[in-house]
DNA sequence: AGACAATAGTTGTTTGCACAACTATAGTCC
DNA sequence: GGACTATAGTTGTGCAAACAACTATTGTCT
């Protein structure tokens, strides 16, 4: 067996693929220390931001539970608890229509859109202090990595794929 | 105020640098799953994995508490308790030694070299079900970007930077 | 030697996440 | 139109993560 056996290739990995993962969950984790100095002196985690975003854009038009839960980043089994949490700050509002008494439809409160309205600068300056470092170029490239990494693992008619 | 405002340039994102951390935390949770399928079984958590990871890249020789918690790929305010788990199932072994009774020295079981050995494989087909799909150079690149991403945010003498 | 600071881990408490089982409502098909 | 299936949310429970306060041990300084 010469020096150069199976896992010689990538140091201390054992393949390529798992140094992209640990690479990728590192890079995440370190990133994400910023946003949550933003969020949470507002009292919100990440994940309910991203419930009053996906909110803001359907603004004025509500959206049903699951179809939030979808279209989060990290899927939401918790959703309804979370939703509970938004609204007792009161920073959503729930409707049960009576045409269809099995979904519950969610909207944003002004409370909710004036919240957005105080992180959006903080916001931007944590996202200059993460990646303002990285070039235009490298960022694009960055994100079509991403994208192609994730693909397969996507479904079809997800806003991710 | 042309239609090309602010915040044309990256479609539904406020900015490039936020696409980006957005479609890494996305990729991040879809490639998690795949690990999850494969460490639950086995009754471990991937952090619980990573711990004894490294306590094989020193084995034989024990690591001290909190210098395994440092090199954690995400950090562990929780070390004490994840070491309690791996304990009581018999994967690793703490002894405190009488020259400095401050310190904690973990070392790796038989036990702990058995998991390791029966998880290799299976996680060595989850990397790959994970990122196969993308070529050499793909993965390389990415690694390079996700590591220049995070550069700025690693301390010195530390082994991610 | 006694006070003070630094180091190394541990524990308390709260909050968040995941999986599965459950309830309620609406549509479908003899 | 009553049984069956599908859809939409909710709840129970247990485990993991985050942050801070705490204990124990050692080193330092006068």
């Amino acid at each position: 067996m010469s020096p150069k056996s199976k896992k010689s290739q990538t140091g201390r990995f054992d393949s390529l693929e798992q140094e992209v993962y640990l690479n990728l969950w590192r890079t995440y984790d370190r990133l994400r220390s910023f946003e949550d100095e933003v969020f949470s002196p507002m009292g919100i985690t990440s994940q309910q931001y991203n419930v009053l975003r996906l909110l803001v854009v359907h603004h004025p038009e509500p959206m049903p539970t699951l179809t939030i839960a979808n279209r989060m980043i990290s899927k939401a089994p918790d959703i309804t608890r979370m939703l509970d949490k938004l609204e007792s700050s009161s920073l959503i509002l729930r409707t049960r229509p009576s045409e269809n008494r099995r979904v519950v439809l969610i909207s944003i409160t002004d409370g909710g859109l004036s919240i957005l309205g105080k992180i959006a600068e903080p916001l931007r300056r944590c996202h200059s202090k993460q990646l303002g470092h990285l070039s235009k170029e490298d960022l694009a490239q960055l994100v079509g990595l991403l994208r192609s990494a994730r693909k397969p693992h996507e479904q079809e008619k997800n806003p991710w794929s």
